[in-house]
RNA sequence: GGCCCAGUAGUUCAGUUGGUUAGAACGCCAGCCUGUCACGCUGGAGGUCGACGGUUCGAGUCCGUUCUGGGUCGCCA
């Protein structure tokens, strides 16, 4: 049986009573995490957001009262009313563990059936069900641990960029589509049958042109969609904070979010960047790690034997090396570590991320074995371990490959699941950089055509303006990344601000004067009419909030999340809706 | 669209070479228990081995298809 609730007013949250709240009255409510019932005397641990407190029933509590503990189970929801008792037994593990509530009233305002899975930190439960259940899921104080850290570093943005003249504007979510870049999610317009909203990828142009209307600093906490497949950093619908100003250069964004990115730390982990944070070039980080956002936790720094491949009998090594490159890390102190069979293992890894494999040596204490020595003259074999500096006790392992970039992207991989595989990257690690000067342009091998790195509104490197056009491959731009152990935080840019190079920009993307016009002739126009130089930068808050929690996955720190395959098993979406709101809004079945 | 992993009790898992009645822990139910805090003790209930099809005298186990979840490549300006 429940009671009517009339009203209830708490003291304080269960987990915020200490020895001083001894001897004082305290009313608290909550939800049942568990009962010990020893006959004569029962315990209960209320939980609610701030924490668990024991509650206890014994010989001094009147007989109604204790028999309705006796029927309390895990989930109900209760409350209680008593003195605060310092106990016999203290615990020591949990922070209310020298308290308990003596209980004189208790209600129950709701039962609860026995709940699919237990309420309780570490669950391990299947991810499939938590996220049917996700309220209960939500429950576990981990889950609520990571929420209320993601309010907090909602609240320092906004505090910070606050506290340095930015502005919180919203711009719409029912916006229009644009062919660059991720796929949309469309919105079908009931007014204008056939036609279609785009909910926005991010507020990219919105937020220039608040820079056009001379607000001057703009931030906002903003919600992006993207129709891609899901990864466990990559949900279909995120949070950006979202930063735009004017009158800058990289400098000056790089500095404030970095002041900016100093108060989270410091804030939120208690921990002290030391500024400013170390920056590499792109060239840089693609030739000493193989990708655009490095993991710095550990080293495992490229070496490059091109040069000794090419002229090697090893045909694997030389026609790789003719055209591409052939590139090893070695692995000091592995060599125990790892066996023969996990270097194999390694190898089957290594083709799953594109390499055509991985050639290896194990350096031991009885000399060095390896894949393919036999193939090469001991000077040469003598040359690469020199370049490898490979020590006793040390594994190399190298790519070749007839693309530069493939060889460097595969071995890129093979080295972050070595480092993970071996351990040598400490949870505590932080690492975070900035990563600058990226490519204007890439080739896209599918559209035959150079795409946007980052948007075509990205302004080319000082130096390389002259190559927007007649050298778009080795052309620069203003664009920087921050990254933290291996994820990309967040990415921006210094802005075109003159309509000529705009022009230039797209004709080097190959649009015709008219394409742009109509994808673009907002801006482009708007350009026409005083543009101040401007610049920005977003970050991805769910990702920044799952590596300051120590979550695996964005799912973790996102209340409602979807799966894989894009759906939400709470509510069941996206779901079939009937003919007639089709047929409203212009679709046939 | 491709590749990899997982799916057995409410939950997390074990299950040998294909062979008798599919097990454990936790949870749940009942009884006992006055200082527990992962309380303890005793007893009990609980299974379409994800689904469908096939091989076989016999399938949780082998094969095929499929569904669900996870990871990843492509994709993500």
């Amino acid at each position: 049986m429940t009671d009517a609730f009339t009203g209830f007013t708490r003291t304080k949250y269960c987990g915020e009573f200490r020895d001083s709240d001894a001897g004082s009255a305290a009313a608290v409510c909550g939800w049942v995490q568990r009962r010990r019932d020893l006959g004569g005397l029962i315990f209960i641990d209320l939980r609610d957001r701030g924490g668990v407190l024991q509650l206890a029933f014994d010989d001094g509590t009147a007989r109604d009262v204790f028999e309705k503990a006796q029927s309390l189970r895990s989930e109900f929801v209760v409350a209680a009313r008593g003195k605060i008792r310092e106990r016999s037994a203290k615990n020591a593990e949990i922070p209310t563990g020298s308290v308990e509530l003596e209980v004189a009233e208790l209600y129950v305002f709701a039962e609860s059936e026995t709940p699919p899975f237990e309420v309780a930190e570490d669950s391990g439960v299947n991810d499939a069900l938590r996220l049917k259940y996700r309220w209960l899921d939500l429950r576990r104080p981990d889950m609520q641990r990571n929420l209320i850290l993601r309010h907090r570093v909602a609240k320092i943005t906004r505090d910070f960029f606050d506290e340095n003249g930015f502005l919180e504007i919203e711009t719409p979510y029912l916006t229009k589509s644009t062919p660059e870049g991720a796929r949309d999610y469309l919105v079908p317009s009931r007014v204008h049958p056939g036609e279609f909203y785009a909910l926005p990828q991010s507020p990219q142009q919105y937020k220039q042109l608040l820079m056009l209307a001379g607000l001057d600093r703009y931030f906002q906490i903003a919600r992006c969609f993207r129709d891609e497949d899901l990864r466990a950093d990559r949900q279909p619908e995120f949070t950006q904070i979202d930063v735009e100003m004017s009158f800058v250069t990289e400098e000056d964004v790089i500095a404030l979010n970095e002041r900016f990115l100093e108060r989270v730390f410091r804030e939120v982990l208690g921990e002290e960047l030391a500024l400013p944070l170390p920056r590499i070039t792109y060239r840089e980080a693609m030739d000493k790690y193989g990708s655009d956002k490095p993991d710095l936790r550990f080293g495992l720094e490229f070496r490059d034997i091109t040069d000794i491949a090419k002229t090697c009998g090893f045909k694997v090594f030389a026609d790789a090396a003719a055209t591409g490159a052939v590139k090893l890390i070695s692995i000091p102190g592995s060599a125990d570590k790892l066996t023969r069979k996990q270097v194999d293992s390694l190898a089957e890894y290594a083709k799953t991320v594109g390499a055509k494999g991985l050639a290896w040596t194990r350096v031991t204490g009885d000399g060095a074995s390896s894949s393919y020595s036999k193939f090469l003259t001991d000077a040469e074999n003598a040359l690469i371990l020199r370049r490898a500096e490979a020590v006793e006790n040390s594994v190399v392992l190298i790519v070749a490959d007839a693309s530069e970039k493939a060889c460097a992207t595969a071995l890129g991989a093979v080295r972050c699941e070595a480092a993970r595989r071996l351990g040598l990257v400490k949870p505590s690690d932080r690492a975070l950089l900035w990563v600058t000067e990226f490519p204007m342009f890439e080739y896209s091998e599918e559209e035959d055509r150079y795409v946007a790195t980052h948007h075509p509104f990205t302004a080319p490197l000082g130096g390389d303006a002259d190559k927007l056009e007649s050298d778009k491959a080795s052309c620069r731009a203003k664009a920087y990344d921050i990254v933290m152990n291996g994820v990309e935080l967040g990415g921006g840019s210094i802005r075109i601000s003159d309509p000529e190079t705009q022009s230039a920009a797209f004709r080097a993307l190959g649009f015709t004067e008219e394409a742009a016009n109509g994808q673009f002739g907002h801006l482009i126009n708007a350009f026409r009419f005083g543009a101040p130089p401007h610049g920005g930068i977003a970050y991805g808050l769910d990702r920044l909030v799952m590596l300051l929690a120590g979550a695996d996955s964005i799912r973790d720190v996102i209340a409602f999340p979807k799966v894989q395959n894009a759906s939400e098993l709470m509510l069941g979406s996206p779901s079939a809706v009937d003919e007639k709101q089709l047929s409203e809004l212009g679709i046939r079945v």
